[in-house]
DNA sequence: TCCTTATGTACAA
DNA sequence: TGTACCTAAGGAC
């Protein structure tokens, strides 16, 4: 489940299983093979997340840059570690855990440099301290782009994918096809406030949960969910299904080659 | 067994 | 805007 809540958990499993230890680093699938040889048995001294980055920091400078993609996938275990499958392009092992890296887009070796240039392209981040909200609305704010494509480009906030792009659009009411300067400054405190919450939340449960108590199923009355993202939505992925409010038709919809999920008539300008 | 789908991004044209 | 890339699960046959 690769939003930023995922990574900002995962720098936290990681931490917890390996920070100050020197575990076996490995590439069982061998696109990674040269690189795990030169960090095997070296010390992990950080991990770091921004927006759906991560870092994990050995010896103090040399970094190994993960991104999940849409399919990547870690599976943190105990030891013994079993025998790798033929699709782990990372592992680490030292003495209690393991930590299997599979179907990332990225998993390289780079310097504290080219970490510096990544940190430098990402927009503020909602679960990081460093976060200054006011530089994505200065860029939402002269942008003719739509808010639901706004949300989604980690150059003006980083961490936002499908999920809680629709999520929080729907929960403050927001026509996904308005335009960033169309988004007033009390909006955009709203929402990003409300990111902030919500991510910290899907980092604590390592799941994105959106709908506020009194709109659960059991306080409306209606059957649990159904769908297997795993948390509980308003819209996400409920397209013809009747919204939670209104009963209205979720509708669905095509953006910048990703599905977009909205209620007319609850985000109505 | 094959086909579709997915919470993402980068690059070519 | 389209396409390529990485994996695994679920559903249609």
């Amino acid at each position: 489940m690769p939003e930023g809540h995922t990574i900002h958990r995962l720098a936290q499993d990681y931490a917890a299983a390996f920070l100050g230890t020197e575990p076996q680093v490995t590439s069982p699938q061998g696109k990674f093979s040269d690189a795990a040889a030169l960090l095997d048995h070296a010390e992990l001294t950080h991990t770091e997340a921004h927006g759906k980055h991560l870092f994990l920091g050995f010896r103090e400078s040399t970094w190994i840059h993960i991104h999940l993609g849409l399919f990547g996938k870690v599976n943190f275990g105990a030891t013994p570690a079993p025998p790798p499958t033929d699709t782990v392009r990372l592992r680490l092992a030292n003495n209690t855990s393991y930590v299997d890296l599979r179907g990332p887009t990225t998993c390289a070796l780079i310097t504290d440099t080219e970490k510096q240039a990544i940190h430098a392209r990402l927009g503020p981040d909602p679960l990081r301290q460093d976060a200054d909200p006011t530089t994505a609305y200065t860029r939402i704010s002269r942008s003719r782009t739509t808010i639901a494509a706004l949300l989604m480009d980690q150059k003006v906030i980083a961490g936002v994918g499908n999920v809680y792009r629709a999520e929080v659009l729907f929960r403050h009411g927001i026509d996904p096809y308005r335009l960033g300067r169309d988004i007033t400054p009390t909006e955009w405190t709203a929402l990003w406030t409300d990111l902030v919450a919500l991510m910290r939340e899907g980092v604590r449960n390592n799941r994105i949960d959106t709908v506020r108590p009194e709109h659960t199923p059991e306080a409306m009355g209606r059957p649990p969910r159904v769908d297997d993202h795993g948390g509980e939505v308003y819209v996400y992925r409920r397209a013809n299904l009747p919204c939670h409010l209104c009963g209205g038709e979720i509708r669905t919809a095509d953006l910048a080659a990703r599905n977009l999920f909205w209620c007319q008539a609850c985000q109505a300008d």
